[in-house]
DNA sequence: TATCTTTATCGTAATATTGCAATATTAAAA
DNA sequence: TTTTAATATTGCAATATTACGATAAAGATA
């Protein structure tokens, strides 16, 4: 198939998994964290940084985009690329949640 | 291609990847929200409660637990899944971090 | 206007993922 | 020992992902 059954899952699940594929993949994470460590949004210069082609990092940050992780918006010729806070704050949540109910447990295995 | 080349990332960018991609799938996500819901370890069960066939199921587990995500230990002729805390702790602490250092930047865009 | 720079899109090859039927495995139960 | 129950593995079809060369698009600059 290739296709996951989305259709059988809540909304919050999917949304919740869209996120983290979306960061499942090292260029995809070397981008945040770049985007991270620099102290502003940054034109240009991301496919300077990563070890891969242009088209190849200008498909990741669509991806990124796409999933809500990144804004990017144009600046004369360049693009400026940053983190978008909400999305990371979102995960950020649903694992402190997830990890209170864990403590909560204590446990078995 | 279709392959990833972490070659050219850190070990520490293609870890965190590895384990996002592990959860960047609904089906992946639901049973960890399963186990984490029951207050043991889960002995069956898990193919019951969800949209898909045992096979399935059984490979998404793997997934998991090669991720480092889940244990399974074999309790008779079943076997006990359980959420591995340290596993999702590391995310969180990612995350934590990451949103620190969103908040001291404060912002452009 | 012509050219340069930056980013996106298209097309395509290689590989990975998803899902399931069929079957195997393993241990309990009859 | 045969049967039953639970889970894993195999094999395969459908689809998705990753990567990149070639090319397009759009604004800046000469």
């Amino acid at each position: 198939m290739g296709a996951s059954k989305t259709e059988n899952f809540t909304e919050k699940q999917n949304a919740t998994a869209a996120l983290l594929k979306a960061l499942g993949h090292p260029a995809r994470i070397a981008i945040m964290e770049y985007l991270l460590k620099t102290n502003a949004c940054i034109c240009g210069d991301i496919v300077n940084e990563l070890p891969l082609a242009q088209p190849t990092v200008s498909q990741h940050l669509k991806e990124l985009k796409n999933a809500g992780l990144i804004k990017g918006s144009i600046e004369g010729n360049a693009i400026c690329y940053c983190i978008d806070d909400k999305a990371i704050q979102k995960i950020k949540q649903y694992f402190d949640a997830f990890n209170i109910k864990i403590e909560k447990k204590k446990s078995c295995c």
